[in-house]
Parts: structure tokens; C-alpha cells; sequence
DNA sequence: AACGTTGCCTACAACGTTGTAGAAAGCAGG
DNA sequence: CCTGCTTTCTACAACGTTGTAGGCAACGTT
């Protein structure tokens, strides 16, 4: 039912390597002699043997995209851009769930898929840049925060340009007590840490003060951990009129424990996000946001991926900025 | 850098062959001599080539998960306990998205990852029976509705049940004018007519009639669809004080709308969906479901192709059925 | 002591493909 | 008609792995 070259060959009346130089595209056979060839692939439907073909070229065809969690709304959309713009290259995406922690991180960074894949494109979450040297040196593109300027080519958005720019449409907006949802202390909060201070550079360029008791941490980004830290910003007295929150799940969390709270968004407060993810254009109300623009992020990383593929394997990390903008929705605007 | 059987053997002093027993795990090889192959591979970093691997076996260790979109909720859930019950049997998932048109889906089920994987887990929109004859007869489990007795293994949920059971609920809640939304008339749309069925089943034994006004059909099953469909209703003056939508998405663009046109859920009109995603535990309000048991289907799927890849090939196609239940929430239950 | 059995190991071939080297045939220019 | 070049094609080896067949000890049994 499967059939090889061997077989094509013996049908078309040629030797196996003129059936490969058929298949590859090369150019010195004779017009005839590649009809024929041609007619004996389309009658046996001939397949490659991609298996046999990578171990005798070195190259699989197929990319890994490793993301924390696929049911992330933010890394589900985003896997949907990459397969698209690694289908323009030819390629196949694995998609890998690292479940985000920094273990099975290192585990895929170092190659679980080893031998399978010619690259990989990785969205760490808790991965320090000590973990990614001395790896062996597949080629990799991360994306999102740099990893400290680790060894790996790097896909990046202007985290605090992009948390400054929003949190200034609110001081713009007229509110004053900003809270800050989902900061994180670990190591990995790198998205935090640069979101956070992208959120206090807009205050002090507004002349407000920055007030620790308006930034709650969130341990992670879920829907859950907005509505737990929206609740607790509520208990705690400290009377927001607007939150700033790290990613969209969150802000979908917290409009929801507002919701439960009886206040009015935005009457009363209102809320941001950052991603820009499908849930926030249907939420009652609809959610400000940053929009990434997820479509370049995953064309950058699959160019970059290619370009060190055929390129120099040893040439410097290289960092890419991709663009963002704010989307103004309900959940700021007064009706 | 990357090292071979080969390396391995020069430097723990054995053969080729001894190095792959102690990878494999083959029982016959001493201790002493186990310990010093161990010792080299950890020292020289050694992965097998699954390329290699395969081409000696005729496995890849690799299974793909086709599904139409990775972004819609449901499926990117689905992925993600698929990703997790394979991994329970050393496979790694290759997730494929076909975009859910028929021709896509037809050239995934003849094998575009052809020799790459060793089976296939498929969540079709589009296809037909007919369109699975005949292909080559790789492993293939499909999720979702049955294919009308295709020559697949399958794994489904009772769908006729489950509406029949949800749209009861709504009527035991005192509903009398319950609008559908999702129906589809095209042939791709198998698990919209199930619904449908089981709609019109519990209507009729509660002696209610059936009204083509409320059923509202939807071409995909996204949020704007949803929201679409649900402002039809609401203009065509069939005043509904009940929804059940095909699945959540359609529910959460129904909410939506229903928010814009003023009227409060469950007080003026309840809303029911289909799939539990996680979206629907956050939305305001909190929307009452059918929870299929997606561990349970993705755990399901991943054994039949287990059984199908080590067992007969030609045995007759099994179809399996996971449980659901009914998740009530905050957009049928009055406070 | 001869025998069969078991445990441990090795050599070799094969999986399907493509790069290399080169052979055969055709052609142009002398 | 020879020479050198191009076109067209083929044979062979190699990619890294594992199944098969078999060899050599060491053991227990007769």
C-alpha cells in the first residue's frame, strides 16, 4: 500500500536517484523521462519517507512551538499565527505544553523533541537566561520578555511603552487611584516586572504617587487570580477608580468580581488589559486593551527562525520588536 | 556536538548493538556493563535520532491532533487534555489546524504529515463519510460526531441527550418560548442537527410546540455569530424568555447582545451553552452548560489509537461514548 | 566428560532517502 | 575523427538505528 522510490523506479523503467531527482525538482532530466516518472508517482501515490529523508539530509520539515498553556486564550491565538506563518516556510508545528513551569522548561529547551525538530520556537514563562546557556545550540526564537539577554534570538513587544501608554489613558480618562493587578515577585515574572514599571513611569509623569497598597500580585494569570485579587483590593479599602491589569484573563476576572461587588465599570471603575485576546471584545463590557500584534510576532519568529537555519548557527542573539496598539473599549470609555 | 550509538559504544567499549539493548531496556546485559554505557551516554549528552528510530521501526513515537481552529476555547481545552492522556503513553502531539473546510480536512485525513506520525486524532467539521473511504488506512480516531457509521474508531458524546436534557431544564424553570440559536443546514453541520434533535425531543414531551421562528441558525459557532443570531431574534419580535446556544461561544456573543438590547439575564431570558469552557465560569453571568467530559474523550481517543496502532488494523470501527453533565449557573438560576 | 541451556554480547544487514562520483551519449569546435 | 564539454542517467555509500543470527562463556544436568 506504501510504496518507495524503488518502487516508482521500477515502474517508471529508471533508477531510484532519477526518481528522487524528479521528486526534488532537479533540473537536468530529460521532459520525457519525468513524464513518465511523474505518471508512476501519481498511479502508486508515492509519499516520501520524510523519517528517511531527515536522517540522510538532517532537516525534519517540522518546528516545535513550546507555550506554557494552550488553553490560555493569548497562547492559543498565538499558535494559530505561527502554524499560519510557518506554513508559508513549508513547515509543520509541533505544538509543545510546558505547563510553564521551570523544570519542564529546561527540559523542552534542552531537546525533549530532540532529533525530530529543526527549531523551536519557545514562549517560556519561568526560564532564566542561566537556564537556556551551555544548551545545546539548536536554533530557538523566544518570544516575549528577553530573557535577560540570553544566548537565543528574541521576538519582544515594549512592555513598559505599551503599560505606560495605557495606564496614561487613564490618568487621561480623570482617574487617580489606579490600581495595578498581577505583579509577581518569583524570578519568572518578568512580564510583571517590566508591565509594573511601565505602570509607575506613567503615575510619576503625572505627578501621582505610587501606592504599594494598589498593586496586587496575582501567582498567576487566570481568570481566578483577577477575580481573588480584584476582591482583595476591594476588602482592603484602598477604593480604586480604575486597575490596570497584566493580561486580559485577569481584567476578565476582575470585571467579574466588580460584577459580584455591585460596582458599575466604568462608572466606578474602570478597567484595562493587555493582549488583546477575542474573550474582551464580547465581555460585558468590552475590555480595553494592549493589542499585540500577534500576526507580526509570529511572522518575526518564524523569519528569524529561518534565517538561522540556513544562516550562521554561531552569529549574535538578535532582538525584534514587534508593534503594538491600544484598543479602547467599554470597559474605559462612558457611554 | 551531537553524538551517535557509535560514540557511545568507542567510549563505554562495547558493540553498537549493546548501547541500543541498555536504551531499550533490553534485560540481558550485565550490570557492570549497563553502569559504564549509562555512564557514557549521561557524559556524551546522547538522544537517540527518532528519525533513525523510525526508519528501523516503522513508529515515530509522534501522534497528530487535528483540530479546525486552535482558538476556539473548546478545541484549544480538547488539545490540551489530548496533549496530556498522550503523554501518558510516551507520545508526543502534533497539533494540525485544517481551518475546518472540508478540502483542508480531506488532504489531513489522506495524510499531508504523512510518515510522520503514527496515528491521528480528528475533530472534523466538514467531512463526510464518504470522504474517509477509501483513504489509506492510517490509525485515525475522530472526536465529535459520528461520520454516519464511517470506517473510523470514534469517540462522541450523546448529544441528542444532552440538549434534550438541557432544554428540559430551561422548561422545568417554567420557560415556555425557549429559542434555539446554532442550527445549520449544511452538511458539515452534524452536530448542530443532534442538537437540534434533542431541542424539539424535549419540547415536544413537555407538549410544547415547536416554532421554526425561534430556531435561529448560525453559519460558524463563533461569539459573532452568537451575537448576530441572538439581535435576530430579538427584532424578528418572537420574544424569547429562554436561549439554549449550540455551544458557549454562540452563548457568550448571545449575552452580548442581550446586554445591549437591555434586557437582564436570567430574569428576562435565560441562556444556556454547550462545551464548559472556561470562559463561562467568568462571564457575567456565569452561564449554565452541558460539560462534556473532555478528559475523559481525549483519554478515550488516545487509548482507541493505542489499540489500533498495536492491534488489528482492519478490525471493525469502535465508537465510545464519554459522559457530560449539566453545569448550572448564574444565567438560568434567579438569585 | 559431554551435553544442552542460558546469559551476554557482537557483526551484519536493512529501513528509504540523497550526495558523490562517474559512465554513456550527444554536441560543438578544431 | 578526435577532444572537451554538457546533458542525462546510474551505482554506490552513507545517514543512525534495531532485528536477526550467531558466537562464546558459564552453568547445571546427565
Amino acid at each position: 500500500m506504501r510504496h518507495r522510490l524503488k518502487d516508482v523506479a521500477e515502474r517508471a523503467g529508471v533508477s531510484v536517484k532519477t526518481v528522487s531527482n524528479v521528486v526534488n525538482g532537479y533540473v537536468h532530466v530529460r521532459p520525457d523521462t519525468r513524464a513518465r516518472v511523474e505518471e508512476a508517482i501519481a498511479e502508486l501515490n508515492y509519499r516520501p519517507n520524510l523519517s528517511a529523508r531527515h536522517l540522510r539530509k538532517g532537516r525534519t520539515g517540522v518546528i516545535a512551538l513550546a507555550v506554557p498553556e494552550l488553553d490560555i486564550p493569548y497562547f492559543a491565538e498565538l499558535a494559530r499565527y505561527v502554524v499560519t506563518a510557518a506554513a508559508d516556510f513549508g513547515w509543520t508545528v509541533l505544538i509543545d505544553q510546558t505547563g510553564g513551569g521551570r523544570e519542564q522548561e529546561r527540559v523542552v529547551a534542552s531537546g525533549i523533541t530532540d532529533h525530530l525538530i529543526d527549531g523551536l520556537i519557545f514562549s517560556p514563562l519561568a526560564l532564566t537566561a542561566e537556564d537556556l546557556t551551555g544548551l545545546d545550540n539548536r536554533p530557538m526564537v523566544l518570544l516575549g520578555e528577553r530573557v535577560d539577554h540570553g544566548p537565543a534570538d528574541h521576538v519582544v513587544i515594549d512592555n513598559v511603552g505599551a503599560a505606560r501608554e495605557i495606564t496614561s489613558h487613564l490618568i487621561g480618562l480623570g482617574r487617580r487611584r489606579i490600581a495595578a493587578i498581577g505583579s509577581q515577585r518569583t524570578p519568572e515574572g518578568a512580564s510583571a516586572r517590566l508591565r509594573l514599571t511601565g505602570y509607575a513611569d506613567a503615575l510619576r509623569a503625572a505627578g501621582l504617587d505610587y501606592d504599594e497598597a494598589l498593586v496586587a500580585p496575582a501567582p498567576a494569570w487566570h481568570r481566578a487570580d483577577g477575580a481573588a485579587a480584584m476582591r482583595g483590593l476591594l476588602t482592603s479599602g484602598v477604593r480604586p477608580d480604575a486597575v490596570f491589569c497584566f493580561n486580559d484573563t485577569l481584567a476578565l476576572g476582575a470585571l467579574r468580581a466588580l460584577h459580584e461587588a455591585g460596582l458599575r465599570v466604568p462608572e466606578d471603575v474602570a478597567v484595562v488589559g493587555f493582549d488583546d485576546i477575542e474573550d474582551g471584545r464580547f465581555s460585558i463590557p468590552t475590555l480595553t486593551t494592549v493589542a499585540p500584534d500577534k500576526a507580526q510576532i509570529a511572522r518575526l519568529a518564524v523569519e528569524l527562525l529561518a534565517e538561522r537555519l540556513d544562516g550562521d548557527r554561531t552569529a549574535p542573539a538578535r532582538e525584534l520588536s514587534a508593534p503594538y496598539r491600544l484598543e479602547l473599549r467599554e470597559s474605559t470609555q462612558l457611554p
